[in-house]
DNA sequence: ACAAGGATTACCT
DNA sequence: GGTAATCCTTGTT
């Protein structure tokens, strides 16, 4: 297995992280051993200072892991539903992060379908899905990522969740616009996503 | 204690 | 294109 991204990587101002962040891999290793990967291709970056940004009004149980150290996990439940995934950036105490809106597999497709379906299908079938990983609540499911992950280091790789360098993505490769789905600072260009994946969220390509 | 709403998704027409 | 599902966090009584 290669190296997990340095700890540093996360010290960099949030919304350039959340940019260089695309193309990077989310690797999740479940306790029978088994691996699966998603190079990510959707971000979002939330900054002190932000209405949007969870931790705005201060520190709470809730978000107490983005005021933590840098290059850990961030999970939050969305809608009552859903859990989000975000990598917590800035020096402890300052309270960033990027949300991982959207995946696509790599390896281990079949094993994402399941979790996600429950369905048992081929490698090259659940590669034609290209829905799974497509949504922030949907990546989190194909992963099996819950709220026990919350405060995960995500730099080291004996996590059962962390993050390893991929494919780069290139500037002319990037689209960037507004966030989704916020009412706070709804205006603010923070999104980011290969604009070519097929796995970018459905809201977010509606969005434009 | 209680009510309101949310960094979403699935399913309906 | 619209809306129900679903429940935790937060702000208010």
């Amino acid at each position: 297995m290669e190296s997990a991204l340095d700890r540093k990587t996360f010290l960099n101002p949030t919304i350039e992280v959340a940019r260089q962040l695309l193309g990077q891999c989310v690797v999740r290793r479940f306790e029978d051993g088994a691996i699966c990967i998603g190079r990510i291709v959707e971000t979002e970056a939330y900054t002190v200072g932000d209405p949007a940004c969870h931790a705005f009004r201060g520190i709470s149980k809730a978000n107490a892991a983005m005021f933590g150290p840098p290059g850990h996990a961030y999970i939050h439940i969305n809608y009552g539903l859903h859990y989000c995934l975000n990598a917590v950036t800035q020096a402890e105490g300052i309270p960033e992060a990027v949300l991982i809106r959207a995946i696509e597999p790599l390896e281990n497709a079949a094993l994402m379908y399941r979790n996600y379906t429950g369905d048992i299908v081929s490698e090259d079938i659940a590669r034609q899905e290209k829905r799974i990983g497509a949504g922030p609540g949907r990546l989190t499911k194909a992963l099996q990522i819950d709220k026990h992950f919350d405060g995960v280091d995500l730099t080291d790789s004996e996590s059962p969740l962390f993050l390893i360098s991929g494919a780069t993505v290139s500037d002319n490769e990037v689209t960037t616009t507004t966030r989704i789905g916020i009412t706070k600072a709804a205006d603010y260009p923070w999104r980011f996503y290969a604009t070519a994946s097929p796995f970018v969220s459905r809201r977010a390509i509606r969005v434009k």
